[in-house]
DNA sequence: GCGAATTGGTTTCAAATGAAACTAATACGT
DNA sequence: ACGTATTAGTTTCATTTGAAACCAATTCGC
């Protein structure tokens, strides 16, 4: 088990996004949404209808940077469940209005402080200076990896 | 659609990090390991064996962090295309010895340097004290996530 | 030693995923 | 207007995923 020179993976940056994200959202997924039996795309456009509602299922798409097939069902499932309700638009019959009932925003309500918390929890681990930076660096990051996702292959 | 209080989703830590995590392993897919025929768990059981080798199937799952269906497969598959070789431990004959071939060494020294770029452009935006600072701030992250996922339920 | 528990690894099965095809409603070009 | 192109959203299908069952080899306990 001779250590060449080469990737150490353990420290190449997509890697570790996806070793640090995977652990984040399992956990949380663990913790607070399984009990609740809310999916984490369920999770998602339910904190998206909290703050912008009412919302067509593509507004969703935008808002939470998923595929309309995952986001067509997580409606479906809450809506099942009546967390959800739809109308439809009055301008435009293809487009769907989406809410939270009542119970829908209780689930809101109850789900929210747990997810902060977790990352408040997360981040007691740094400093209000560190947490800045952190800030920064994610948003630089996400910039230059849209941007490489965008420029054509070489 | 208006925007009550709530929490904002596109600002949210563990949110943030999926989207970056996504954005970045679908690109170096994509652009790398899709047009070679390599999964990103293939690419990563090339990468770990390129630098420890011989190892075993349980050696990649802990050096990789991924699960051992997914590394049997992956493991499967590369055996399949002869880019990587199995020989059984002596000491113990249910452990596998797992090494590239020269195909395999190949495939290695054509994918490393690109994903290698792809991480320097990505990087590129930063200044040395600010990757610095980032590799901290990442480990540290890190660090803190597995302490919580470690911890029992509240 | 020898049966039970453990470990390495594969197979099976059910659930999640996304690309592509599809339906329905609207916008666009001439 | 009227046919074509586009957009909103759902369904279908093939692929990916991991939990659990499984087989084989090894180690543990007595």
């Amino acid at each position: 088990m001779s250590d060449k020179p080469g990737l150490r993976l353990e420290r190449f940056l997509p890697y570790r996004l996806s070793i640090l994200s995977q652990t984040t959202s399992a956990d949380l997924h663990r913790r607070y949404f399984g009990p609740s039996h809310l999916t984490i795309p369920q999770w998602r456009v339910i904190a998206v209808l909290g703050r912008f509602a009412p919302l067509s299922a593509s507004d969703i798409c935008r808002r939470t940077v998923m595929d309309k097939v995952t986001v067509s069902r997580a409606v479906a499932g809450l809506r099942r469940r009546r967390l959800i309700e739809q109308a439809t638009d009055g301008n435009d019959r293809r487009r769907s209005q989406l809410r939270l009932t009542p119970s829908g925003q209780a689930m809101h309500d109850l789900i929210v402080p747990l997810a902060l918390g977790y990352e408040a929890e997360l981040l007691t681990q740094l400093s209000p200076a560190e947490r800045k930076a952190l800030d920064g660096l994610l948003d630089r990051l996400l910039e230059a990896a849209r941007g490489l996702a965008a420029r054509p292959d070489p």
